[in-house]
RNA sequence: GGUGGAGUGGCCGAGAGGCGAGGCAACGGACUGCAAAUCCGUGUACACGGGUUCAAAUCCCGUCUCCACCUCCA
């Protein structure tokens, strides 16, 4: 495996990484602060409820992220936190009659098991928000103490960011603060200006206790924008190279940690990404509170979780996905055609090699990362691939199976990777079905033998029917599923 | 009211001035006992109306429809 030569040397020219960057509305070069390496932010999820097919497209766009620079030479950290204090916490837990820190345990691990089921690796790092107080307090000293926060004037502890002091407010969403529509919050909560958002929120008689932290400011939680400022900032430093995040998280999310980051004197992200989403059947948002049939744990029960991995990172990661089940299905028949070649191809050749990347894949993924164009080189790889398993050109077929390899490993999906193990579990009974099958398919060529074609088709139709699907190769009959 | 995005063949889904990405489905052919798989072949697609250009899905003007954000939503 080739995976550790520096992009600089990768065919001899400069490697030309390109990525949307969202503060800038445009396609811009890639040059990482470090040489050779690369760190992201991404926003992971608030864990009030299990995550549904739309929050998880945004760790696999980011998973195929990280692992394209991988590949490309790059060490890669990418940080993702999980959000376990919010409002939604708080009020879904009550409602559910459990402590807020054990509701987001619970959907926490709801997450992962869907990350895991989805074949993401593991980010470098996961940080908890609850975990990193210290951290949010010493921020907002910093941007207080440079006039950029104030506590709130009614005493209720609230500490709020002065968005009126800080000019470059609304650069990331290319709004203008006089344009913005001014808060619908009734009251103002001792705020200067209605559009101030808080670092940290007092605590109420409401909240429970264990959701409270003593601050100088008094007890209190902290605000969501915050968290992802202090986190980012303990793990990557104050500057790091792209914040990502799903589309509708640029205002007023990143706007606003990118605004209280600066104003506290810490240069931030150099690039922001955003994905886009999966809507629901009716062409809306998919949102967190209707679940029909699309958390992650029920759409895996339905479909091959590589197939919904394949559905998730076709298609660019900033248009939206107009979720239907049928293309879900053509999504699995066109994985199935790429994993009928390599399962082939595999036999054939006696080996799984990962080889090398074709050009033109390359050239999509570097280019925005060009998930379609790169699974059209990919699908163009599958059929050379066919057409030497049709001639005979055992060269050709190890070729063409290690370039599909080396593009499946890139959106994750290589079956030798360690994520697509199987996690035991039970008695392994593929060598008995295996056998069984064989017996089957034995007594079956012995009836087409002698001609006895009712016979042969009769147990054909019996293992179609168990789901299996029946080729008579020229190597012989081989079944699959 | 402000900001951003989208409308592509039966379907999904790229592209962004000239040679029809790719997949799914369909049809014809090869192969097969029949199939399956595979290969070969088959498509006058770009919301609508104007305009610019030798050439427009791509640029400009206008219209319609849809979506997102401006509410602690990936």
């Amino acid at each position: 495996m080739t995976r550790d030569h520096h992009p600089i040397e990768q065919s001899g020219s400069l490697v030309t990484f390109s990525i949307h960057d969202s503060a800038q509305g445009r396609v811009v070069p890639f040059t990482p602060l470090v040489d050779g390496e690369v760190s992201i932010y991404c926003c992971g999820l608030t864990v009030y409820s299990p995550p549904h097919l739309g929050h998880i497209r945004k760790e696999i766009v980011f998973d195929v992220l990280r692992r394209w620079l991988t590949r490309s030479g790059y060490r890669v950290s990418l940080i993702v936190n999980v959000t376990d204090i919010d409002d939604k916490i708080l009020a879904t837990a009550e409602r559910e009659g459990r402590p807020w820190y054990a509701h987001a345990a619970l959907n926490e691990a709801a997450l992962h098991e869907a990350t895991a089921a989805l074949g993401c690796l593991p980010p470098t790092y996961e940080p908890r928000a609850t975990g990193h107080i210290p951290e949010m307090i010493e921020l907002i000293e910093e941007i207080v103490a440079r006039g950029h926060g104030y506590a709130a004037a009614d005493g209720s502890g609230d500490v709020y960011f002065d968005v009126r002091s800080w000019p470059d407010y609304g650069e990331l969403s290319g709004q203008r603060l006089e344009d913005m529509e001014p808060a619908r919050d009734a009251d103002a909560r001792g705020k200067r200006d209605p559009r101030d958002f808080a670092l940290w929120k007092g605590y109420k008689p409401t909240d429970p206790v264990t959701a409270s932290w003593n601050t100088p400011w008094g007890r209190g939680r902290p605000g969501w924008h915050l968290e992802c400022s202090a986190m980012a900032g303990k793990y990557l430093g104050d500057a790091f190279d792209i914040h990502g995040g799903g589309l509708d998280l640029r205002f007023p999310h990143h706007e606003n940690e990118q605004a209280q980051s600066r104003a506290a004197g810490r240069p931030f992200a150099q690039h922001w990404m955003h994905n886009a989403f999966v809507t629901d059947p009716t062409g809306e948002k998919m949102s967190k509170s209707l679940s029909n049939g699309m958390l992650v744990s029920e759409v895996v029960q339905r479909h091959d979780p590589r197939a919904v991995r394949y559905y998730l990172a076709q298609p660019h990661y900033r248009s939206m996905i107009e979720y239907s089940e049928a293309a879900l299905v053509e999504a699995a028949t066109a994985l199935e055609r790429i994993d009928s070649f390599v399962a082939r191809a595999t036999e054939r050749v006696g080996e799984m090699p990962l080889g090398e990347i074709p050009e033109r894949f390359t050239t999509a993924m570097n280019d925005d990362l060009g998930a379609p164009a790169g699974a059209a080189v990919l699908h163009e790889t599958v059929k050379d691939g066919n057409r030497a398993l049709d001639a005979d050109d055992e060269a050709a077929v190890l070729r063409s199976l290690g370039q599909v390899n080396a593009m499946l490993d890139v959106f994750g999906l290589w079956q030798g990777d360690p994520v697509w193990a199987e996690h035991g579990g039970g008695t392994d009974l593929a060598p008995v079905v295996d056998g069984l099958v064989t017996a089957l398919l034995d007594e079956r060529a012995a009836a087409r033998a002698r001609k006895d074609y009712a016979a042969a088709d009769r147990i054909r139709d019996q293992l179609t029917s168990l789901g299996l699907t029946i080729e008579d190769t020229p190597a012989g009959p081989r079944w699959s599923r």
